[in-house]
DNA sequence: GCATTACTTGGCGAAATTGCCAAATGATTG
DNA sequence: CAATCATTTGGCAATTTCGCCAAGTAATGC
């Protein structure tokens, strides 16, 4: 496996590993909102939640579209709804060698 | 979603966000391996390689079992590379808004 | 054109992650 | 019990990520 692909892989997979981007994708799950209605929704500055959907963007997880003024961001891939139940099904890991 | 369940989930992706932890988690899918096994594959140190163990292990990727003075780590859950897969088929999203 | 709304980009300090070395632990053998 | 093998832990510098502020761009209305 080359390494420019693993790269790619991880950077798709930290495009998710924050919790602002995650609310965001849990948020677009729901159907396409614009930036002021994603930013609405988290506690974080207008343009930081912009550099994270530009992120989102990047890694293939987002798509937008502008329509007059207002960008409108959803969901391209409708794997990650499953892939987010699989993870909460995975155990603690909390005690070593007797999962 | 309770702020706690997302960290549960942030801390998930995280530890599989990394190119070292994402080459381990698929030659562990092959089967289960020793650490030293493990630490032949990567050009990492075997103090890292060990802490990315326990990383992804406390993430419940993975699972552990002693067998002597060696520690096999095997892989906890078999939707991962149904995520990578899914991963791989993400698009580029270079351009802006005309995806 | 000028003002306003909607969003993006630049920059920089603060916080988190990473990785090597050295030292410690734990199991096995002689 | 001393020596060795397999692995983990502590510590710390280097790198990366994060998030706010300020400034910039782009479309709409007056």
């Amino acid at each position: 496996m080359p390494a420019a692909a693993i790269d790619t892989r991880v950077a798709a997979i930290k495009a998710l590993a924050h919790p602002t981007r995650l609310g965001i994708a849990e948020f677009l799950a729901d159907g396409p909102r614009c930036v002021s209605e994603i930013h609405a929704r988290t506690d974080a500055d207008l343009s930081t939640v912009s550099k994270h959907l530009t992120l989102m963007r990047q890694a293939g997880w987002l798509a937008c579209e502008k329509r007059g003024q207002q960008v409108h961001y959803r969901l391209a891939c409708d794997c990650l709804p499953t892939f987010l139940r699989c993870i909460d099904s995975l155990g603690c890991g909390d005690t070593p060698c007797d999962c």
